[in-house]
DNA sequence: CTGACTGCAAACGTTTTGCACGGTA
DNA sequence: TACCGTGCAAAACGTTTGCAGTCAG
């Protein structure tokens, strides 16, 4: 998926520089804080604001195009809205590195939860731990 | 559990009556935001001041004594440290239940990662939906 | 052309800090 | 008694808002 106009129409949103170059950075690095996605743009465009920022994250979040990643110790993460999967999360850089979601994993939680008068809509697995890199820096 | 003083003093911090009093009201409801410990508190106790409670929730959640549990679309919660478990997160009300970790799941988690190089420390699971409360609340 | 979107700057709420006082061990 | 912890008030910070001008459709 690169062609964020449309996807932003499809979601009842105008295709405005700003939110694609939004979309864009979220793609390029995954997972992003306001203030990250803020500093990564306006390397390119200063003349964006941060207003415009938060405005655009929470509409797109609303709209289902963007999803809030909630980080214990950490501001929340910004993600584009994709299949469901696992975080693993360094707690030494702040890095999340997405892992695909695992069927047993799935199908246990849901049956969980039909024993519970509970509607589920969305799942939210964080592993925290400490990355490859951050194990390789801390050994030397 | 309910010999807060002795928690404390386990984990090298001294046993205040503000301390023990964010102890008992964390664990008569469970998960609470910042603001609503305080408000909890001072219905009792109106001289404890916020900045103490923010000190404090820092300061236990650095012992390990406290965890905070980050929601989207919410301030963050915090709640006593126990076994692993499960959040099912309101989306209607905003409460939180716990249900018991599931060993199966627990299991794939864990083979999952072992195939990484990524050093496990914290699990943490939150699925969001809407609880029987609220569902009846909407059908009436 | 029109309504939606942007940027700016001000307002707001939340969290953190510094310091003098008070309480635990 | 010594030191850690508290409360207060101010400061810092992150986020939201209002408004006048701009742009996408």
């Amino acid at each position: 998926m690169t062609n964020y106009a449309e996807l932003l129409k499809e979601n009842g949103l105008k295709a405005t520089f700003q939110r694609m170059n939004i979309l864009e950075v979220l793609e390029k690095n995954g997972h992003m804080s306001i203030d990250a996605i803020y500093n990564d743009i306006t390397k390119i465009h200063p003349s964006l604001s941060l207003a415009t920022i938060y405005k655009n994250i929470i509409l797109m979040v609303e709209k289902g195009v963007v999803v809030e990643v909630p980080i214990s110790g950490l501001k929340s993460k910004y993600e584009l809205a994709k299949e469901d999967h696992i975080h693993l999360v360094c707690t030494e850089c702040g890095d999340v590195e997405d892992k695909p979601c695992v069927k047993e994993t799935d199908i246990v939680l849901s049956t969980l939860i039909k024993k519970e008068s509970f509607i589920l809509n969305k799942r939210q697995i964080n592993l925290y731990g400490v990355c490859k890199e951050c194990q390789n820096q801390i050994a030397s």
